[in-house]
RNA sequence: CGGGGAGUAGCGCAGCUGGUAGCGCGCAGCGUUCGGGACGCUGAGGUCCCGGGUUCGAGCCCCGGCUCCCCGACCA
């Protein structure tokens, strides 16, 4: 492609309002445009680097044995009423009605049609067991899109669907599907790592995230480097410290005046935070709850969702804890009854803590669970940070930023059960097929990539999502000698099978190499008067530093490949 | 939904105490340049987010609305 032809405009200025670097990126390399919050356009360059993701994506869904469909973005409200989710779905369903006046929405996701398509060929054990997949837009209503392509409303998902007719059977396509995960990020240039995640709102036993690992990205994940364990923060476990036992000893109250936090309270009394016991106040369906967890743990929101059995905790407004009688600073539930009390089990691991006295300005020592209070659920409600040990082996845990680019889970029966995905079984019986569900996200893999993969003075693609393979930008055209050089590398490149983006433009040499930086192809090619006194042309990659080396244009063509990486 | 910020040329921005809108980049033409966004001359380009109000006069003041961005909430 000459560049002269192609339709880009490269920006040297970002729109102020795009702060992220691959927002900003993708702007000034004219591969987007944003239509409205959250909503796109896709110039050509940008369109190819989506067609290559997607084109990975789609030769391993195909070696996976996956078959590839499409289903509408255009749905019945109805079939989403089937569903139980047409009122539950976070972010609520984009409606609209149609000139029939038929409630309709935009398909967030597909999991209704999919199923009701394997309905339709589905009867017998003997049909499964089968996975579907498209690659199709969806449309989410998010309530804060942001960060260009990293958040988005209305976006391109590859989104896959196995069916079963027993667990074993789930395995084995959540496993093959996995498996073609790690070879598409693989062959994408990428490193993601597949991470234990929760499951949601959905429920279901296995869930995997696929996370791009890059400071920019909104995910914590925690990583064992000794046997591998990782986990995103929502779900991390990890070993909790004990302390040395004690006798227990008898309950004390002590003041401890102007002491409101744990860092205070250790300080005052000289002791180690694991030694206190901190209450947090949620409110949970209106009513207020205290939380205990020691005082060296923070307690994990959605490990306490889960425990909860679903239901929404947010923090007690300063409102509600007083409502309530609580002395925020001094609360604890030891003589406390009336609330209900969820435990960390860490508060198991220690005797003699130090809790909230209930009155202002006191503590009370030698406090002991359950000895001095009771909790309704005892679970695993902490949050695992940095530096704490592997739950898995003697290793510890190191935390990692990144961005969510994939997402497995298996979904069992759930919605064949509502939806009516039955089939008969070897005995004749009606069973509804076991599901998994996969999805990657095309658009933010493409953003994820740039976020992980750019310095100062552009993007630096991996080959196999880059627009083009090759930069090349001949420097004098205006001498013939050069031009005929550079339009004959230009034609060699192409009969070579390369795809070259051919910077053929009357342009200064300085736009030109500003302009490779910024599309981050991975070589540029460089014809210059300079260069052809000798007989060369230059031959970057473009993650190397400086000037490329200089090779006979004879042997360009070779040269190219190899850096390129053949 | 809560908090904060912003809408003026394609992009980045300035515009005082209200007096009829400007700079840089980009764009078009001509010329000089030609290995890191080079230079000169000429030129085109505006619904100052929208609606209302105050005023002789509004980009600027007042009221109402819309859109976008950031933080949080949220995030299958």
């Amino acid at each position: 492609m000459r560049f002269s032809r192609y339709f880009i405009k490269t920006l040297r200025d970002a729109p102020g309002d795009a702060e992220t670097v691959s927002h900003r990126l993708l702007l000034r390399a004219g591969m987007v445009q944003q239509v409205a919050a959250g909503i796109f356009n896709y110039m050509p360059i940008g369109w190819r680097s989506i067609s290559k993701i997607k084109g990975i994506i789609r030769e391993e869904m195909n070696r996976a044995g996956a078959m590839e469909v499409n289903m509408p973005v255009v749905q019945p409200r109805e079939l989403w009423e089937q569903s139980g989710r047409a009122d539950t779905f976070i972010p609520p369903l984009a409606t609209f009605v149609d000139r029939r006046e038929r409630n309709m929405v935009l398909a967030p996701t597909h999991e209704e049609t999919v199923t009701m398509m394997a309905k339709g060929g589905l009867s017998s054990y003997r049909d499964l067991p089968f996975t579907l997949y498209q690659i199709q837009t969806k449309f989410r209503d998010e309530p804060r899109p942001r960060a260009g392509l990293l958040r988005v409303r209305e976006f391109e998902m590859k989104d896959a669907y196995s069916f079963d007719a027993d667990q074993a059977g789930l395995d084995r396509s959540f496993q093959a599907m996995v498996e073609a995960y790690k070879r598409i990020f693989s062959r994408c240039g990428l490193r993601v790592v597949m991470v234990d995640a929760d499951s949601g709102a959905i429920g279901g036993k296995a869930s995997n995230e696929f996370i791009l690992l890059a400071d920019s990205g909104e995910d914590t994940v925690l990583i064992c480097d000794r046997c591998g364990y990782a986990a995103n923060v929502e779900k991390a476990q990890f070993k909790k410290p004990a302390l040395l036992p004690e006798i227990p000893l008898t309950v004390a109250k002590f003041a401890t005046p102007g002491v409101k936090t744990i860092e205070q309270l250790a300080a005052f009394a000289r002791v180690p935070a694991s030694k206190t016991i901190k209450a947090v106040f949620y409110a949970v369906e209106g009513q207020v709850h205290i939380i205990c967890i020691r005082g060296d743990l923070d307690v994990n929101e959605i490990k306490l969702r889960n425990v909860l059995g679903g239901a929404e905790p947010k923090l007690a407004t300063h409102e509600e804890v007083l409502k309530a009688g609580l002395v925020a600073g001094s609360a604890s539930p030891v003589g406390l009854p009336g609330f209900t009390v969820v435990a960390d089990d860490s508060l198991r691991l220690g005797n003699n803590f130090i809790s909230g006295a209930n009155e202002e300005g006191q503590h009370l020592s030698n406090v002991n669970f359950p000895r001095d209070f009771e909790a309704e659920v005892v679970a695993d409600i902490a949050t695992a940070k940095a530096g704490d040990g592997c739950p898995n082996c003697d290793g510890r845990l190191t935390a990692y930023r990144g961005i969510e680019v994939g997402h497995v889970f298996k979904l069992g029966s759930v919605y064949s059960q509502k939806m009516g995905a039955l089939f008969s079984d070897e005995g004749g019986a009606q069973k509804p097929a076991l599901m998994g569900c996969y999805g990657i996200g095309v658009g933010r893999l493409l953003a994820g990539a740039i976020e992980a993969n750019h310095d100062d003075k552009g993007m630096v693609l991996p080959r196999a999502i880059a627009p083009f393979e090759v930069y090349l930008a001949g420097l004098n055209l205006e001498d013939a000698n050069v031009k005929a050089a550079a339009d004959k590398l230009y034609d060699d490149l192409q009969v070579a099978g390369i795809e070259v983006l051919y910077d053929d433009r009357d342009e200064a040499p300085g736009v030109k190499f500003n302009d490779a930086d910024l599309t981050g192809l991975p070589v540029r090619v460089v014809v210059s008067k300079r260069a052809l006194q000798s007989g060369s042309v230059e031959i970057k990659h473009r993650s190397g530093a400086g000037r490329g080396e200089l090779k006979p244009v004879g042997e360009a063509v070779a040269a190219i490949k190899a850096v390129l990486g053949e």
